[in-house]
DNA sequence: ACACGACCTTCCGC
DNA sequence: AGCGGAAGGTCGT
């Protein structure tokens, strides 16, 4: 299959960063093997993505089969859902390679192998460029491809939210959030297919950002059915992510418990059967047209989903976006900057996680959950410069990383 | 109502 | 070297 070429729509920089939106743990699915190159899976598809100043550049991977399947043409795709799971390949978690537990590290080739590489890519994307210019109107089915393709990439972005707006609004209503919001712009929230988003954030209790990536990453590999691409990043595999089905069925809870997932796999096959027998993933996209209260209410019948998780999926891919996930870090924020009588609370109770959503809703609006993800965002460790990610700290892993890979490396010869 | 403790696993720091 | 604590919580008591 002939490489995808590179296409551009605008975008302004202050309307989306995605280094921060994309890194800020609302979805797991993006990694940055390549400097500047994010790549990830929508839908069927393997995506990547850069971006100047000005412009948002894209080219996706597909199936072959899939185009087809697309344009009309039979191909059972439900035939193809994996239920079993591959027993193969599930090992004990001690004897487990611990790979994929650094998030944004580039395995297979040095960095400096990769830089030609990158800027031979990007060239070749800006004589593309060049040609595209003045806008060539016809109706082949390549540019109804890029129009379809514009689409589905303006609507996983929201893009025609007018994100820079919101910010100045935001920034008028709440001074903390005017100063904090000046070095993170452009963070704004994604609007993930709603099955992905669930099943991640089930994942995601009492668990930290690199390991909800590798369990999203283990559902996909062993649940999902795998992209057939070649010349897309070298070495490595890529899955759509499993429909409810798959995940519903016989032995998965097991399955997953060898696969390192903990208690959470009895959550996903139960979600899993419950979805299941209550319309299927429809069940999760009527929510989209429903009230915040109303949708929360529902996923919360979900097994392994509270007000946390279930404040998460309806922001990142129910269109609520006055969902405030309170977690202990926004627990923290409020009472630190925000709601200072918080600091005599002992937990995080119903009550109070009710008042601090309120709180925020109240100072931003309708859109507060977008507002809380720049605040969020900020306050993350791997994003705060200076003192908590500093240069020192960053040899140091290294360091210990390479001493994992020689480990690695000894013990399988 | 409300506050605990248990729950899986991995990683990091002392 | 080995252990305690935390990681974007949820559930049952």
């Amino acid at each position: 299959m002939a490489a995808p070429m590179w296409k551009t729509i605008p975008c302004k920089i202050a309307e989306l960063r995605l280094d921060l939106t994309l890194a800020c743990g609302q979805s797991f699915r993006w990694k940055e093997y390549m400097p500047g190159i994010y790549t990830g899976v929508i839908g069927n598809g393997v995506w990547q993505l850069h971006q100047t100043d000005t412009e948002l550049f894209y080219k996706v991977y597909r199936n072959k089969d899939d185009v087809k399947a697309e344009l009309g043409d039979a191909v059972d795709i439900k035939q193809e859902i994996k239920t079993e799971p591959d027993l193969d390949t599930v090992v004990p978690a001690k004897k487990r390679k611990k790979e994929n537990s650094k998030m944004h590290c580039i395995k297979k080739e040095p960095v400096d192998n990769l830089i030609p590489k990158v800027k031979k890519d990007l060239e070749t994307m800006n004589s593309h460029c060049l040609k595209s210019f003045p806008p060539v109107h016809n109706n082949s089915s390549v540019e109804q491809e890029t129009d379809s393709d514009d689409h589905v990439l303006k609507d996983y972005f929201q893009l025609d939210i007018k994100l820079e707006e919101m910010y100045k609004s935001w920034s008028k209503a709440d001074q903390h959030f005017s100063k904090i919001s000046k070095e993170f712009t452009g963070i704004r929230m994604l609007r993930q297919e709603p099955v992905e988003c669930l099943f991640s954030f089930i994942c995601s209790s009492n668990n930290n950002i690199s390991r909800i990536t590798s369990m999203v990453d283990k559902l996909a590999k062993h649940y999902g059915r795998k992209i057939l691409v070649s010349n897309c990043v070298d070495g490595e595999e890529f899955y759509i992510f499993p429909k409810v089905e798959a995940l519903a069925a016989e032995g998965v809870e097991e399955n997953l418990r060898k696969l390192g997932f903990g208690y959470r796999a009895k959550y996903i096959q139960q979600s899993a059967r419950y979805i299941q027998e209550n319309g299927g993933e429809d069940w999760l996209y009527t929510m989209r047209s429903m009230e915040y209260k109303d949708a929360k209410k529902n996923l919360m019948k979900l097994c392994g989903v509270g007000a946390k998780v279930a404040d998460c999926v309806a922001l990142m891919c129910l269109d609520q976006p006055g969902s405030i996930p309170v977690d202990t870090h926004v627990w923290q924020i409020a009472a630190r900057d925000y709601m200072p009588k918080l600091k005599q609370a002992k937990s995080l109770n119903e009550k109070l996680y009710e008042e601090i959503g309120d709180y925020f809703r109240d100072l931003w609006g309708p859109y507060a959950g977008w507002a809380h993800s720049v605040l969020f965002t900020a306050d993350l460790k791997q994003f705060k410069n200076g003192t908590k990610e500093s240069p020192k700290k960053a040899v140091k892993r290294k360091g210990k990383d390479s001493t994992k890979e020689e480990k690695k490396k000894s013990k399988s010869k």
